[in-house]
DNA sequence: AGGCATGATTTGATCGTTCAAGTTAAGGAA
DNA sequence: TTCCTTAACTTGAACGATCAAATCATGCCT
């Protein structure tokens, strides 16, 4: 409380200069093992701690990591971040760093964001989420040569400049979810998803389609595309399952779209006239607590190993090594939807 | 990028000395108009931002204001804590902060974790949340006098010192729940809810009874008491209604319990012999994005204005100015389950 | 014995900012 | 004219750590 112990209390009290208590602890091999052992005895005995802002104005390290946080806690796939948020918290603390929370509208707000950051608070790092095609953020953090780590793969066609980053499988994951719903008897199959463009969307609509491949089953017609909402999802659903009698089973991109095809296939459909309730099978993506919480099935993310492999990779990219790239596989959790 | 602009770069270029720029800069009072404006210019010209290391080694203040964040991704429950740090990131922007995430198993190693911090990043400020009886941790912060808000009241019966908080009217909540179903006919309606002892768990459930006293009911066993998950709730429900055939409506102290609750609402129960399919209206608590998705009423707490609030109280706290405290209405969301 | 490499520790300088005290010039009162 | 006050700005020191260079032993080789 009111004692601000230095390194130079320290020093004057085990008999030291001040460069020996640094050195005994930051560079303990040149310094005589029991004379360490003394300096650690009093940095211990007085409750010594190093002054971040005073290292880092020498060295220039400050033992921040910078995330954005997006402003408006968006429902459903907001707790995909989320969870990624708190895995990171810990892997971060873990190896001596913490995280500084920024916000930023766009791409273009986030890079002025940088700035500020590396004016100010100037953080060792950077992690990037939801990265895109033709992300401005990563070229500009590589011209500047600055650590960071993307959870999200490069989506561009040429990755001209490589950078360290994380990602989970989602071709691997709607594969897998495809595999299932085949293995369950289903044969007519169909995928709910995002406009093309987008890397993480074609990715997941791209493991639906090599399922049905294997199977020799033709998966024209069988897709739709649809912005991420539940009502969106309801009326595609609607649209692929009164337009296709032979439709089973939908794969979705997300839980928000498997839900509202949940809508349509738990309830019977007036349109289909004498026709008896048709039980449709649905696998979301994401695994949010609401697939928990209403029994969908649905393709899990390890966010918190994700988040342990993001701060592998920083670690590595703060020692200036090469960058690693790293592909998690994730894995399907059924339940009573499909 | 390579340029590192200094306070002193700025005063060679204006032609005055580094105090006039920092006198310009932080009391332009002082400063003779068209003085400040030609810094101001070189500032704007270099690009000029205040290292905050620098500044902290003189002043004290980082700028950093540090909140806990659990580890382990909980669930349904856990997007109300995550939905107010979003809006906490960015009232703290507004007001020139940012967010430093920490990691704590229990009290006593959050109190290690401000020692921690208090040492190394100096946080200017706490935000604690999940406040409870005796909580050591609001009296270790009070007695270093050192500035925090709680998001949550202050639950011991004799509140010794005061320090500013913010919270949501819990009772208000489950009350207006009550009325709402009183309103539309129900008359004998129970509680579902957390054992006596948690501050927020007998807020809520006097707010239910409160409302009951109100219409001249008797809330006699029709409440119940269970751990805070659905299969718990379902339970609890399950007992509740095939204890009292004339049940035809449940407040629950959170999403959680509402959710199990509707696994028995929704579907007839085979106890009740030749009796017919009993509809029960449920209603949930923090209106998260499952209440949303499955279409539960549920109570909405303002958790965007509570992060303001807290930023608010903060400023006043930085400024030592005597605590304030904020109770804050929910809102009741009214969908399909009641 | 002298020279030299090596290990262990100390000393002085520095990072960029703000505080506290000092300087300068201009204006007003006696 | 002289002295004092005030406004505007400048100067030196300090925050607490680490870097780079200097010092001081110690042991080994010739």
């Amino acid at each position: 409380m009111a004692d601000k112990v230095t390194i130079a209390d320290v020093a004057r009290i085990a008999g030291v200069s001040r460069q020996t208590v640094s050195n005994a602890l930051n560079s303990p091999e040149v310094v005589r093992p029991e004379t360490r052992q003394r300096v650690l005895e009093v940095v211990e005995e007085l409750g010594y701690r190093v002054n971040l802002a005073a290292r880092q104005m020498r060295t220039g390290r400050s033992g921040l990591i910078a995330i954005r946080i997006d402003p408006a806690g968006d429902g459903i796939n907001g707790s995909v971040f989320d969870r990624f948020l708190h895995g990171l918290t810990e892997s971060a603390a873990e190896a001596g760093y913490r995280l500084l929370l920024y916000t930023a509208g766009d791409d273009d707000k986030e890079i002025a964001a940088f700035e500020d950051l590396l004016g100010a608070h100037e953080p060792d790092a950077f992690v990037l989420t939801s990265t895109h095609h033709k992300d401005p953020r990563t070229s500009w953090l590589l011209d500047r040569k600055l650590p960071f780590v993307t959870f999200g793969r490069p989506w561009s066609e040429l990755p001209e400049v490589p950078h360290p980053w994380v990602d989970v499988d989602g071709s691997a994951g709607t594969e897998a979810a495809t595999e299932h719903l085949l293995a369950t008897g289903h044969r007519r199959i169909a995928f709910l998803g995002w406009p093309s463009g987008s890397g993480v969307g074609d990715d997941r609509r791209e493991g639906w389609r090599r399922a049905l491949a294997g199977a020799g089953l033709d998966p024209t017609g069988l897709s739709r595309a649809t912005s991420d909402a539940i009502a969106d999802g309801e009326a595609a659903a609607r649209d692929l399952i009164s337009g296709d009698p032979d439709i089973t089973a939908l794969v979705c991109a997300s839980d928000s779209l498997a839900l509202g095809a949940l809508q349509v296939a738990r309830s019977p459909n007036p349109a289909w006239h004498a026709e008896a309730y048709r039980r449709i099978a649905v696998v979301g993506f994401d695994d949010t607590p609401v697939a928990k919480a209403i029994g969908l099935t649905s393709v899990h993310q390890p966010l918190t190993e994700a988040a342990a492999r993001c701060m592998q990779l920083l670690s590595r990219a703060l020692e200036r090594t090469p960058p690693g790239t790293i592909l998690l596989p994730p894995s399907l959790v059924v339940r009573q939807s499909a």
